[in-house]
DNA sequence: ACTTGGCACTCACAAGTCTCGGGTGCTAAT
DNA sequence: ATTAGCACCCGAGACTTGTGAGTGCCAAGT
């Protein structure tokens, strides 16, 4: 049903669609690709491929632009990878150089991404629950009340203050803290919750009670939504491509708002070096329907820390788009891993 | 010659017109207001008006939008300090009641913003500079690397890897430790240079030289233009009131990606209490021509944090959102002054 | 000296009409 | 199976016209 052809019609259809966002027609397709035949035969596979639902056109009488389904086929099977420039490779290498801590890595990084891309960029903190410990600190403020920070393998700070049911000294504490810092320290933080849970019954009754409450606390931190720390950039982005997006940019931005969802768009991604394409109705976000992502995880050779990406009109460049992604991913992964 | 019957019109001009978003004509100001006088009566106070700058018709024979300069003289002397409703004072407290820790206050205080006015919200976190550190935390990465951590009396949390040239074994760290913090613990960040430069010249040579290292980074730290943070929220706003800018929503997402160009316009807030208003041109930042910034800065009741506000289209509700951002500076000052 | 009603004038905008051109589908010939 | 030719379709843009809200000005009224 769909000869070689076919698809070489639908690959020149969508390449030429997404350059000039405009309806492309049989005639257009004859003259700017070297297919050998005419017009009206392309006009035959056309309408074959409408048949199949790979392509549709707006209005009667127009040219065809490509539906989900056909970039999807397009991506899958059509696209061939796009080696990036030398010049983009330089320019990932010295923009990712000079960071100096974490929230800087992922903000250029991010920076980084969406200027390459031209897209709105995504890049996911490394996930705390696949980090280990390494190292915790307890800093009193004031005698009930103490600022409990955990430092991650992965360059993550994380604090937050708790509230002791009772009054705790500075010895006590720095008994607390070395022996939290025993049990935990080095430990996968998916490991933790166990972990720590066999340390409460021990001492005096006053420590346990701060224990207890300094451990809740711990695993609150752990176990938290908010564990998951999504940065993004590049917005404007989406006002340049704003007519894609037929006059839902306003769901976009609230969606862009709203990190759970973005979470959810970059969760799904599980092969490393694999890049996840999920196009239009694909993610299944309301408001997202004309809105493609692009993702991809990083992190070490071994297994990926968290995951990246962008998110764009469906009529994206998504061999381009797919390339930069990964290449970034891998510059990105190499960061994290060697600090 | 601005007697106060064109005072007058010109506020129903601006009420209309910002409610509306169309040209408001001497007729409907006749109808809508009760000035006791007739449209042609108006008509001659609409043309002084307009001689005197403060309102301009679009096109001939179309109604009148004010200027900025009638926005000015609208806020400065024409409105009226709209109370917030009991219901949104309640949503402010339940709102912001629950938050865990800084980064939480600040996510949330940002969106509350952003829901009351409508408009994009900024908050930026507690200035370094005015703030005091509670504590100074070095954790031991590698030989000669490790993690510092510097702890102010506001909740915020810096963290910097620092390279040492030298190794340095658990003790030295500790002694550093104790040596840094007896001297900074308690001051305010301002003085941390002077004090800190004081305490390179003692011990062995060996720490003398890692101590180096570590002053200068906390010096960098300190000093740093990332120390001012700034978040943001409500960009989806943006899309709603879209058409207020003109075509360049692109340059105004840009801006608001430049957290740099954010500062600067939080930057100039001085009096506490006092609501910072800057009206298109004024805010002198390409593509921000015509948006409009309201803000004001945070903190204990002595003296101020930090600032905070909202940018938006030049036609918007003044008085309704200096009393937000008013509110919500109350409301977290206490809170952030609490913690 | 203001205010007001009246009147002529001016545009922006919406609706209606026309043309143009790229695009399609079909059919008959190769 | 491919192609050339042809009739037809319909959206985009140019042009026209009508309408109405709005203005400016003037002469009359207070």
């Amino acid at each position: 049903m769909l000869d070689d052809r076919k698809l070489a019609v639908l690959r020149a259809i969508v390449e030429d669609f997404v350059q000039t966002n405009e309806p492309v027609g049989s005639k257009m397709v004859a003259e700017r690709h070297v297919l050998g035949v005419s017009s009206a035969t392309i006009r035959n596979d056309m309408a074959a491929l409408e048949d199949e639902g790979l392509i549709t056109q707006p209005h009667t009488s127009a040219g065809r632009i490509p539906t989900d389904a056909g970039y999807r086929l397009f991506v899958d099977r059509l696209s061939t990878v796009k080696p990036l420039s030398v010049a983009e490779r330089r320019a990932i290498e010295t923009f990712l150089a000079g960071s100096v801590d974490l929230d800087d890595v992922m903000q250029r990084s991010v920076r980084l991404l969406a200027r390459l891309t031209h897209q709105v960029a995504l890049v996911q903190y490394p996930s705390l629950s696949k980090s280990c410990v390494r190292h915790v600190e307890l800093v009193p403020v004031t005698n009930n009340r103490l600022l409990f920070i955990l430092v991650t393998d992965t360059g993550r700070v994380e604090q937050r203050v708790v509230d002791l049911p009772i009054h705790v000294d500075d010895d006590t504490i720095a008994l607390m803290r070395a022996r939290l810092n025993a049990v935990v320290a080095g430990k996968h933080l998916s490991e933790v919750p166990s972990l720590v849970s066999e340390l409460v019954p021990e001492r005096s009754e006053a420590d346990t009670v701060a224990m207890r409450a300094l451990v809740t606390t711990l695993l609150d931190t752990v176990a938290e939504q908010r564990e998951e720390r999504v940065v993004l950039g590049g917005a404007a982005n989406l006002a340049r491509a704003g007519g894609d997006f037929h006059g839902e940019v306003q769901s976009v931005l609230e969606a862009l708002e709203e990190h759970v969802v973005l979470l959810r768009l970059l969760s799904e991604v599980t092969e490393p070096e694999e890049v996840l394409v999920r196009i239009g109705a694909e993610n299944r976000t309301e408001g997202l329907t004309s809105a493609s992502v692009v993702a991809t995880s990083y992190g070490s050779a071994s297994h990926s820390i968290a995951a990246l990406g962008v998110l764009g009109p469906t009529r994206m460049d998504y061999p381009g788009t797919m390339a930069a992604v990964r290449a970034v991913s891998q510059y990105l992964g190499r960061i994290v891993a060697e600090s």
